[in-house]
DNA sequence: CTGATGTCAGATAAACTGAAATAC
DNA sequence: CGTATTTCAGTTCATCTGACATCA
């Protein structure tokens, strides 16, 4: 039988988005993967342009604005002109934003716990390093 | 840093279906990664009708109903109704079809290689056993 | 001028939902 | 009758492309 890595990717991607998209649904508000993404970025590396945003989630910057506009809209996060560059936007998560994001995080735990449900406590830590080094930049 | 297996399963996903659809894509035909699927499936499974189909590659029934049109307008599967229960088609791989897949097996081939580049031999081998018992049914 | 940034409109692929017709 | 199979129409989410104006 062959080896077809790209195809189970696909599969395990597609468990992955259908318990976020069930978790995210339940949840109420109408946030997707993209806000999620964004606002652990912020909370992670602190405010940054919606270029530099775009390269550290992997989402296109057009999506970056698009996302951010929504978030913005929800209080979440703030966009402001930077000063120096008057080309960027210097984009920081809220208060609102943070609470937000753990709420997510909670959601989010749920779901990894049960992805990965058929691996043992050892082979999660492996998976997670190896799969980190092909998503790369992470 | 929290751990976030479920965002690392999205940016792998997205490497991979980057480099499909880029390689699907140089080779003309318009077929894409549900084709990919059905193709492989019917060839290592053989002939079986679409529900079956779609529980093995976990595609959507009426997205099976979809693709495998498409496919048969090429003359890569045919299908014919069962006639033991007429509701079932018996889908099976033409020898058109088997050579078709054989070259998108080259082209996934390559993708592959691209993809888990930053793994060694024996890590490749450990990344593969992992990620098939999150996909399930593999 | 070149190049980075943010924005907008639109396209594509994967996955899902709901409903209908047919046959068991 | 209830249930499985196929088909159709339409939706959502993630991703990408090309174009444009702004500004360094």
């Amino acid at each position: 039988m062959r080896e077809r890595p790209t195809w189970l990717i696909s599969r395990a991607y597609a468990r992955a988005t259908g318990l976020l998209q069930e978790g995210f649904a339940a949840d109420g508000d109408r946030l997707r993967g993209y806000h999620y993404r964004l606002l652990a970025a912020l909370d992670e590396f602190g405010p940054a342009s919606q270029a530099a945003l775009g390269r550290g989630t992997g989402i296109d910057r057009s999506d970056v604005t698009a996302a951010l506009v929504e978030l913005e809209e929800r209080g979440l996060v703030q966009r402001n002109v930077n000063p120096a560059d008057r080309r960027r936007n210097v984009v920081s998560i809220t208060a609102a934003g943070t609470r937000r994001l753990a709420e997510l995080d909670t959601v989010v735990d749920k779901i990894q716990e049960r992805l990965l449900a058929p691996l043992a406590e050892d082979e999660r830590g492996q998976f997670i390093t190896l799969i980190r080094r092909i998503a790369g930049g992470g």
